[in-house]
RNA sequence: CGGGACGUAGCGCAGCUUGGUAGCGCGCAGCGUUCGGGACGCUGAGGUCGCGGGUUCAAAUCCCGCCGUCCCGACCA
């Protein structure tokens, strides 16, 4: 397996990185997939990061149903003609034609809101800060394994606020999370923006996102977080008796990750040799690789093994021990490889006489000999590095992909003959930025946070800029 | 929905043009030799050839219909 030059050999490369990896497989329905156990496990690690920080800042785990009434869905207009085309819905039930269809969530804010009407009655209820863990489904037109598939996997917070200040500190709140969580987990760069309003959440005021870079220099939204505004409540009827004695709307954030996470950390870390984990996401950190000929010297070698992996294991670290008999070590030594495990320790006869460990590092392939008594500090020292080094690998590889664009033709030969993000002023006319996806098939990936004048003219149309914007082609 | 491919063993495929015993690689099972960078030999198990119909002495192969999947364009976390 060679990792591609050209862009378009990415998605071949990917798929057998998953599969060889054994992340996960296509299942029967369309477009959806199997998520196999070590795939599952790394989604776990993200899972369980993500959560403890929604605890930390006091955040709630509830669940809604995944059925909805169509009528429901249908009572915020913008809302459900941006999802409507890809709604699954269940037309029978009990042998029977329903009277009223049920929509399979795309999303949840519906069903929450119209529930939490009946939860909010007073400021003193608020803010509701609850997050859901569940699967939802979009009728998606091009499904890709993590990517985008008809099911994911996913969580998404739904909160209600007194205030519109409240809310929108919220909806900063929880990208901040996020951005913490990919960056320092997941060890990939990314940059926080505000989205443009034809990119925007449908019903949503304000969308904001964190921004990630892949290694075939397409950009992948990797993390939402919503403003809604008082849409939702004033569709759902959600009101509450203020501190003033006065009837008011709610003020609503939501937002979400998914198991798209998963197909990030392939594309933004993998290399030639499949998968790159990063220590703080790899359900294996350190595999031992026993070696050995006869009988005597595999009793050995493996109660030497089980019993550093006993010593690294109460430092913290997540030790396996790959004693499959019936593969030779070659063989498991792609194996974890291509799995992403970031150390390798082989362990024999050789090293025993030694009394050292041969170490290899996943992401620099480095070998090293290393002398038992130093063997655990050396490698929760190496859980570090490696972190760092994917961290900065990707950091150094996106900045290596980002151009400046001055002019339109500038823009065109950025994205096309280069990739990556290319940044330039913006007018702000949904036309021009139509146009570039149009001639190039790159949006707006994000606009800083808070807007800043270009100090340029638009680099599509010449008019005056008034927003400094980042294009991709995008995931 | 428009354009293009494909459906044969768990996976990847050949066979179809020119109808006649259903094959290859990987994987799987058994035995033996191997084992510090993806081992090898021998033996073996495994298939309603997507579904339905037609032509024919005979259909994976030819004809008709249906179903499904994938790729390219418009959607999206």
């Amino acid at each position: 397996m060679a990792l591609p030059t050209q862009a378009d050999d990415f998605p071949a490369w990917y798929q057998e990185v998953v599969r060889g990896a054994d992340l996960a497989e296509n299942s029967l329905a369309r477009g959806t997939m199997v998520i196999k156990p070590y795939g599952y496990a790394i989604w776990e690690s993200i899972h369980d990061a993500l959560d403890l920080r929604f605890k930390q800042t006091g955040h709630e785990n509830v669940y809604f149903p995944m059925l909805i009434p169509l009528r429901l869905l249908e009572r915020e207009k913008e809302h459900v003609e941006g999802f409507a085309p890809e709604f699954a819905m269940v037309t029978h039930a009990g042998g029977e034609e329903l009277g009223e269809p049920l929509v399979v969530r795309p999303t949840s804010e519906t069903i929450i809101w119209d529930t939490y009407s009946r939860w909010i009655q007073s400021y003193r209820d608020l803010p509701l800060l609850y997050n859901q863990w569940a699967n939802v489904v979009r009728w998606e037109m091009r499904p890709r394994l993590f990517l985008r598939t008809t099911e994911f996997l996913w969580q998404e917070g739904h909160t209600a606020h007194e205030t519109h200040d409240e809310a929108w500190e919220e909806t900063l709140r929880m990208l901040e999370v996020y951005r913490e969580v990919v960056e320092d987990v997941m060890a990939i760069p990314v940059h926080k923006g505000r989205k443009t309003a034809a990119e925007r959440f449908p019903g949503a005021v304000e969308t904001v996102s964190i921004e990630a870079l892949m290694r075939d220099r397409k950009a992948l939204q990797s993390g939402t977080s919503h403003y809604l505004g008082t849409n939702f409540a004033k569709a759902y009827d959600v009101t509450f008796l203020g501190r003033d004695g006065e009837e008011h709307h709610a003020y609503a954030t939501s937002w979400g990750v998914s198991t798209r996470l998963v197909g990030g950390l392939i594309m933004a870390h993998g290399d030639d040799k499949g998968l790159r984990l990063p220590p703080r996401v790899a359900p294996v950190q350190v595999v031992i690789v026993p070696i050995f000929r006869t009988d005597d010297e595999r009793s050995r070698v493996l109660e030497a093994a089980s019993r550093l992996a006993d010593e690294w294991r109460a430092l913290g670290l997540r030790v396996k021990v790959d004693d499959r008999d019936d593969l030779r070590p070659g063989y498991k030594f792609a194996d974890h490889e291509l799995r992403g495990v970031p150390v390798r320790v082989e362990l024999g006869p050789r090293d025993l006489d030694a009394s050292q460990v041969t170490t290899a590092r996943r992401d620099t392939g480095d070998k090293t000999a290393v002398p038992l008594d130093a063997s655990g500090a050396w490698l929760v020292d190496a859980m570090d590095q490696i972190q760092r080094a994917l961290f900065d690998d990707a950091v150094a590889f996106r900045a290596a992909n980002t151009n400046e664009a001055a002019t339109y033709e500038e823009l065109r030969a950025a994205i096309t003959d280069a990739g990556g993000f290319v940044t330039g002023a913006w007018c702000g006319a949904p036309d021009c930025e139509a146009k570039v996806k149009a001639e190039t098939k790159a949006t707006i990936r994000f606009l800083p946070l808070e807007q800043e004048d270009p100090g340029a003219a638009c680099t599509v149309c010449g008019a005056p800029g008034t927003e400094r914007a980042t294009w991709a082609i995008a995931y």
